[in-house]
Formats: C-alpha cells, structure tokens, sequence
DNA sequence: CACGATTATATCGTGCGCGATGCAAATTTA
DNA sequence: TAAATTTGCATCGCGCACGATATAATCGTG
C-alpha cells in the first residue's frame, strides 16, 4: 500500500459526489430552461409546491441554504414573475413568498422531470434498491454534516 | 399514491446529492483554509500530485471541468504560488501546469484529510461497504451523464 | 419600561461553474 | 501551399454559495 493511496483522485469518495452534483444539475437545465429556471430556483418551487407562502428561513432550512443566498436568488424569482414577496405585517422581520399562478403552473410541467431523468440514471448495474440505499447513506450524512455546523454554532457562544 | 409525489422533496434523489455535495465542501474548508486552499483547487493539487506537469485539458478532462473555470481558477492558485504555468514550447496553445515547492510540500499536509473526514462519516448505520456501493453508483452515473453531454456536442455536427 | 440580546432579512465581496464568445496556434483539406 | 477547420486556452457575464457585516424588528430581563 503506497503511502499517498488516500490522495488517489479515483479512492475519493468526495469527488464522485462533487461531480455528480453538477452532472445532475446539468441534466436538469434542458428541462428547466422551457421554463426559464435554474436548478436552485426550481428547488424553491418545490417546496413552494408542497405548502404555498412561507417565510425565507421556512425555506432555507428545507433547502439547507442561509439568506445570504436566497435572498438575491428569490428577488430574481420574483422579477421572474415565479413568487410574490410580502413583509409579515405581524412580524415585519420576516418575508412571506408565495407562489404566482406562473409559478403554480410550472407544478404540471415539472410532474414528469424526477421520473424521466431517473430513467436515464437505472440501468442493468444501477437498480432501484441501489437509488434507495444511496439515499438512506446521503441523508444520513445530511443529518450528521449539517448538526456538524449547528455545534459549531454554539460552541462558538 | 398522490399525483405529485415525485415533486416532493423527500421523495428527490438529486436534491440531497447536491446538499451533500455542498456540505463535504464546506466540511473541509476547517483543513484547507490552514493551506489557504478552496475545494476545487485541492482537487487539482490531488490530480498534479498524482503526475507532475499537466496541462490545463489533461486537469479539466480528470475533474471534468471545462477551461473557462479552470483558467481564472489556476491563475489564482499561480497568484498564491501553488504552481506555475509554462507555455509549452512544442505546442504553443497549451499551458503546463507545474506545482511549485509549496504546492508539493502541501501533500504531507493533506495525507491524513481523507481518512479524518471518512471517519466522521462512518457510523453503525453507514459502513465501508455502503460507502463502496456509493462510490460505484456515483462512477457509473458520471460515466452515463459524462457521456451524455459529449453525445449532444457530437450530434450537434 | 428600558436596553441589551436575538432574530429575520438583506448586502457585499470572493470564488466557483458554465454558456457564449474570442483568438491564436496547429491541423486538415482542397 | 492557401484556405478552412479544429484545438487549447482565455475572457465575459450571470447565477449561485457563503463568510462577514449591516439593519431593522422583536424578545427577554431586570
């Protein structure tokens, strides 16, 4: 065993996943572009899609994403004519968004998206169960990275 | 079943990948902002360390991006002495990408990364052979998306 | 009730990714 | 060999990510 086996591109384990991320992302664009989103936009609109108007921190912590980036990425959305953005008149700290009906109606294009590309991505090697424990691995991993940031968080007070 | 349950977000396969990708980045920048380095350009000091003296196609065809962001990229790695760039002599169009004594010398430092990271990874509910199986799934969809992307340049003609 | 701490959002700067385009060197073709 | 094409690298513009910072609004505590 070579000393140096651990700095093999192909031993990585982070690049494959590094990779396929902006692989998948670069799948996505031909169906997204019809609609005129990027992949982080359409990702908003899913959660959207699933419970209409909540507050940028609602998404974010869906998304994973702090609101130093969906904020500009949001006020695009809404020159886009995809969301409404509204101050709570409760709280006036925080920002509802809420779907247009432009933005309610890409729900029906986009129905037919997760199963076409995961066609693409089965085949004889890659089987269904696989999808399945490569996901149970991700969100595990999901789970410990982002606790991993929030004990940061507070060991810092 | 309900009609839009491939829209939910529970249900995506794409969106933890590209969290996961987005944490494993994040998780090391404790490692290598101590070497001043980002993510990207740790992955082109794996590839120089593996082979000295590269050009700029050679690096983009193993991390599978393009010169437009390799270029600026290497140029700052230059700017922060990292390596050097030579015009081949031979072939006027391509540029070689050499590390210099500090690029190199980083390889120690980084020897003991992979593991220290895998090892926050791994748990009771993930073991080595899951992290395999997902390493193999990762490898073939790079190989199916890869291939996708020169098939459309070629049918393009 | 006052005032310090917290919370929600936004802005700024830097570094990717990447489509589009430019340009010079090399190669192919006529 | 001249002209057309291809190749290798670079630049530009835009949209993320994200650390750092700012600015209100709200909350908690004395």
């Amino acid at each position: 065993m070579e000393k140096y086996e651990d700095l093999k591109l192909e031993n990585q384990i982070c690049f494959p996943l590094y990779s396929v991320s902006r692989l998948i992302t670069r799948a996505y664009k031909p169906y997204l572009d019809t609609m005129g989103l990027t992949y982080p936009q359409y990702l908003v609109l899913l959660v959207l899609w699933e419970k209409d108007a909540q507050t940028v921190n609602e998404i974010g912590k869906k998304l994973l994403l702090n609101t130093n980036t969906l904020s500009p990425l949001i006020q695009r959305m809404q020159k886009n004519d995809l969301v409404v953005r509204t101050r709570s008149s409760e709280d006036e700290r925080t920002v509802m968004v809420s779907l247009t009906s432009k933005g309610l109606s890409f729900k029906e294009e986009a129905k037919s998206i997760p199963e076409d590309l995961l066609g693409k991505l089965l085949h004889e090697d890659v089987e269904v169960t696989d999808v399945l424990l490569l996901k149970k691995t991700l969100d595990s991993w999901i789970e410990i990275l982002n606790n991993e940031k929030e004990m940061n968080i507070n060991s810092k007070k």
